[in-house]
DNA sequence: TGTTTCGTACGAAAAGTTTCCTACCTTTAT
DNA sequence: ATAAAGGTAGGAAACTTTTCGTACGAAACA
């Protein structure tokens, strides 16, 4: 049996279902696994208790961290989002363009999803850079 | 054998191992089992009948199409490159950034990632897009 | 011609992921 | 005080994905 609490905090790639959850931890902040549940069950039916054992697994894993002073233990996203999905955006670059971002704007650009406000927020933002 | 000849050609999430797959198909076009299987190793190590078994399923799949004409098949990717990663842009974007593709340009601008001359080309593509 | 090499096909094992049943404890409401 | 509701924990089942062993046919070659 490996030590988990020993390892490193080596950057972790979350599945699917443990996506999910992270996603309303981001949105929503530390909660309960009631919360999680609840929320996910908006989307999808699951039962509470599956969602239990993914938080606790992900906790096993060293994605969420938890505070079990209180009965209902409450559950935080142990890395940064920004950390998280920086390390995300950078494997799909990897995966999807060779590592190339300028591949993945390129593509972006020519998105129907690519709305004009984007455009414009994306004009705004290299006038700045070039300061 | 199952006739899935008939099945709707709905878009299908390629697996991890299968993006693998498609991305040596991708870069170096149909190519036969062992083509394939050479350049994974590049990488990894995976048995020849491993990628084989891969490349039959997603064939199954209708991800890839081949030619038997040969004894040494020739598989394609059955849809277009551009295709498959619009959709699997999508996806990312809808499940990062709540779909918005301006959120994912910003990230990419405070990318260490994003070197100089990728803004220089989204600069030349902004100004084309303006005309 | 025989043997070695290289190909496909198939099935099942192995590994990874997700779901949920059951047990049991604590809190809340009757 | 008891029942009901809601919480955690653990293990196993179910499902998906990945890997590979085995069988066997075709081609290459000695």
């Amino acid at each position: 049996m490996k030590d988990l609490k020993t390892e490193e905090p080596r950057n972790i790639e979350p599945t699917k279902a443990e996506l999910e959850i992270l996603q309303v931890l981001w949105s929503f902040g530390a909660s309960t696994v009631r919360f999680v549940n609840d929320k996910l069950n908006e989307n999808r039916e699951v039962n509470y208790t599956s969602t239990l054992k993914l938080m606790q697994i992900m906790a096993d894993k060293g994605i969420l961290t938890r505070d079990e002073s209180q009965m209902k233990h409450i559950y935080h996203v142990a890395e940064k989002e920004q950390k998280t999905k920086d390390f995300l955006l950078e494997k799909f670059i990897d995966t999807m363009y060779n590592g190339s971002a300028g591949k993945l704007m390129m593509q972006l650009m020519g998105n129907k999803k690519t709305s004009k406000e984007d455009l414009d927020t994306i004009k705004e933002l290299l006038k700045k850079l070039d300061k």
